[in-house]
DNA sequence: GAATAAACCGTGTTCGTTAACGATAAGTTC
DNA sequence: GAACTTATCGTTAACGAACACGGTTTATTC
């Protein structure tokens, strides 16, 4: 269908530009007559705002804080699909700025936004990893609009959330770490020393996992949970993994557990993020399955948000939930 | 990084903007000394067309034609996703028009493609579902540039494809049906009468669930093909399945099948997208795994090319493999 | 040396929208 | 009736890029 322009509606209205940017910007001073004959011949004519006029007209820049962790492979993947859309929008005055948040600390996050918000950004994306960041989030929401990406926080409203539920993720590993064997085989959750005790993902997927078992009926003794101490070089500590077990590994360190077994013993193994080196096991037949957040498009998508928000102006879907991905062997990419 | 505008180039450089543009478009006329003077500071300045502005003035209307057969829930999420992307590229003048492909005829796409030449489009998309589209394809290359979706044709050049690996999804399928059950088992195709043999991407599906058995080093003759009948109402005509056995869907009617078990019946079933109903028999756990192909994305990209094509002249991938989306009832949304 | 061609470059307009700035007329106050 | 206020509306200059058109040099030809 053919869009009217303003000018156009000026015409037919016998009336100027100015008057009838007045009547569709509310911006008053119009007699009531002259502002319903504008409204009537716009929605008669489809009016809607051309949005590249418009922003050349303003040719405002919209500054943009994203605070997310120092580069591990997970968050390359977020800064990759962040920058990938931060180009394609740079026509539109998106500019954005990278804070790093220091993850070994408790208020990393905290410290992070704080500088963030010394440059005065008009936006801001980051990822509310540690537990209880209520007090923040709440704070921050005064002050600049934000969106939050691979973990939602309660009571909070940004103007967007982007975030897998890991809740239920834990549930889909439980059930394709049981699919097609006997239901009474032991799991075991490899946990990781460290960070993962701050990571409150990590633990709403074990529960997640763990509910599984209540819902089949199954007792919960079945799943042991084994914490996994990190060596120097940041990887974990090898240990005795039991063969003919289930393993569920709620972070990226599927790949690491893998060379503790031997040639010949049999497990299965489900873990998260398609990182290479999961990648590299998976194609391998070491790890059954990785539950992946597509770390990417999240990214892409955070960014998508404050293009919708400021320069379309399309509505923004306020919780944008990313699909369970599952990988096996026979569906990697490349 | 600040970006300079050629009126900016212009003062740098001493000449005008048309001048500017003279050299930044190749279009002559300009003095060595002062092309390379004007690409030094262009280079010097990070200059970058602004899309906005580039486009605003042209102000053209892009017709696209989009060609695609009549509605199934299948087609309906490619084409909501189509227009999804073209409401939010309106402003930038992208026109559309639907042309519906007549599946029950051998020449349905060909017709179709033909109507939609003559409104003289200036892009194309179109799914190519029968076999030997190549001469109409090749033929079409040389008036308008076009996407396929949904599947792929060898030997020919659109501006991009954008489709699944059918034959990759057939292994996927088969991996699926066997995963943790001993191997012996027998696995039954449901094929139905019709349209399938039309499709190619059936008999692709089909070939990749079959050679998956040869690469495990399994006797093919434990899959077994299964042609049903269809009623007047489109639905699979009611059959005898046998219980114990894995069944594998190459089209999107496995919710079809699972009613002509008993409840008290055991087997596995594997099928494609993720429709109304299939998502409902997913949920009740009476289909194990659908493989989807994410339509509404499809349409979504499809159109998305285009605006890369013709507005923000960025570089296109050249095919867009779509993922192998897993679902099985604890990866359901909503 | 005058005419003509060729090479080179600036000007002006356009796209649709925004918003500051005036302009006008009618009404109000002393 | 002079001085203001208020309500209402028009005018205009951007924003950055594209390109037609015309203008000004320089080189070439007879």
């Amino acid at each position: 269908m053919k869009r009217i322009t303003i000018k156009e509606i000026a015409q037919q209205a016998q009336v100027s530009v100015g008057t009838v940017d007045r009547v569709l910007h509310n911006r008053g001073e119009v007699a009531a007559a002259t502002r319903s004959k504008v409204l009537e011949i716009a929605k008669e004519g489809n009016y809607q705002v051309n949005v590249v006029a418009r922003n050349l007209k303003l040719n405002k820049v919209y500054k943009l804080a994203i605070v997310i962790p120092q580069d591990n492979e997970y968050w390359k993947d977020q800064k990759k699909g962040m920058e990938k859309a931060l180009d394609e929008y740079s026509s539109f005055g998106l500019k954005a700025t990278f804070y790093t948040v220091n993850r070994q600390v408790h208020n990393g996050l905290s410290e992070a936004v704080d500088l963030a918000l010394k440059k005065e950004p008009d936006g801001m994306v980051l990822a509310p990893l540690e537990k209880d960041n209520f007090g923040l989030l709440h704070a921050l929401a005064n002050k600049v609009p934000f969106v939050l990406i691979d973990a939602s926080v309660q009571d909070v409203k940004p103007l967007a959330t982007i975030a897998q539920n890991s809740f239920n993720a834990g549930v889909l590993a439980a059930k394709l770490l049981h699919f097609g064997w006997q239901n009474n085989r032991k799991a075991i959750i490899l946990r990781t020393m460290g960070t993962d005790g701050l990571n409150k993902t990590i633990d709403e997927r074990m529960e997640g996992f763990k509910s599984y078992y209540d819902n089949m009926g199954w007792d919960r003794s079945l799943v042991v949970e084994k914490l996994c101490a990190v060596e120097q070089g940041g990887m974990v500590k090898p240990c005795k993994l039991e063969a003919n077990n289930l393993y569920f590994v709620p972070n990226s360190r599927a790949n690491e557990y893998v060379s503790f077994f031997s040639n010949t013993d049999t497990y299965r193994m489900v873990g998260f993020d398609l990182t290479n080196s999961n990648h590299f096991q998976l194609k391998k037949d070491s790890i059954d399955f990785i539950i992946d957040q597509a770390p990417e498009e999240q990214g892409y998508l955070s960014i998508q948000c404050f293009y919708k928000y400021w320069i379309s102006k399309v509505e923004i879907e306020p919780i944008h939930e990313m699909p369970l991905q599952i990988f096996t062997k026979e569906n990697l990419q490349g």
